[in-house]
DNA sequence: GAGTCAAATATTATCGATAATCGGTCAAAG
DNA sequence: CTTTGACCGATTATCGATAATATTTGACTC
């Protein structure tokens, strides 16, 4: 699935099969996972469209991976330690990209963030869980929304390297979880 | 897929296509959907078989499933007083099959009960999720494999019910974690 | 212009065929 | 006896065809 396509687009599949230079079968295949990772919804005789993602489901996403975040954070303040460097490196490329108002770039260093922490939670179930919940929305972290500048952003981000390095499991957890609810799009969450 | 399946048990492509009286093609459609959901793994040429859930996955399961239980339950506590003649009644319920040692109804009733909790999250993404990793596990609350009798182990949800008809969300947020956590395989976790 | 209907076209869903791959068996060689 | 290579059957992966379904188009009427 290459670019350019939008919530809601037709996904034809002898369209694809031969861009992909393959047939129909194989790409059906494709749709079928996709559509069982949220990606793509099919409705059986009407084909595959990208799955429209409501308001409403992105703010239950960011609800449920601020709690996944949370325990990821807690599990990785086990080894803050040996994490410590690496998370600080990710807020030094953050900052950097964010003086040069490159958000693509941000955008990559602050995915890379989050994941080092999950991945440092050792609990592999939870990280796919994690990846399940970016593919769904697609735009990992929706930096364009926030009402707050990048270095800001890049900025918040280092109470939770403290609380990890400090191996302070709770704090770790509350840290971070209040720091995707931060990111929610319209704002904190009730919870 | 029909039972008497194991973990590791081979799928046959053109076997199940003769048994389901289709061809190849919708079987391996059906396979991709299920690989993508955890249930099967396949190897390219070499097929698909029932995944094989380590003991170590399992843990993680249900330290995540903790997690997403605990926070369901803080959620459906602001609902707590719509929630509880439902979740007496799922209690009643495993009462009445522990006295009957019908493990089977047993299970069944404890997993109705989980659900309505998560249901009764008003998240669906959570919903979904949770889904997921019960389809992963497969056999949804391992019964066999608790160290407590069954009498014992219905009662063990009241306290579940009392927070969220109380309205409590940290406290059922607390008690429901711990309750998945008390029933994982190999005992608690550190976390 | 709007609405209806029929035909044409596009697309989906499945079929059966075929090429590629793999694993097991057996015979020959050392 | 062990090892190696050839062959065969089972299975996977994809192909191209076809039937079924949905959508679009064009003609006609008001």
């Amino acid at each position: 699935m290459t670019g350019a396509l939008k919530p809601g687009d037709r996904l034809v599949e002898l369209k694809i099969a031969g861009e992909m230079a393959t047939s129909q079968a194989p790409v059906r295949e494709a749709l079928r996972e996709l559509e069982a990772m949220g990606v793509v919804e099919t409705l059986r005789n009407k084909g595959a469209r990208v799955r429209v993602i409501s308001d409403e489901e992105l703010r239950q996403i960011y609800d449920v991976r601020a709690q996944l975040e949370g325990y990821a954070s807690e599990l990785a303040a086990r080894n803050g330690a040996a994490l410590k460097a690496g998370l600080e490196a990710c807020v030094a490329k953050m900052r950097k990209a964010a003086r040069k108002g490159d958000s693509m770039a941000f955008a990559d260093h602050n995915m890379a963030f989050h994941r080092a922490i999950v991945e440092g939670s050792g609990n592999r179930v939870l990280l796919d869980m994690w990846e399940t919940l970016n593919v769904k929305m697609r735009t990992m972290v929706n930096v364009a929304r926030s009402s707050r500048n990048l270095i800001d952003l890049a900025e918040s981000h280092l109470p939770i390297v403290e609380a990890i390095a400090a191996g302070d499991g709770a704090l770790a957890h509350e840290t971070a979880k209040q720091h995707v609810l931060d990111n929610k799009p319209d704002g904190g969450s009730v919870s």
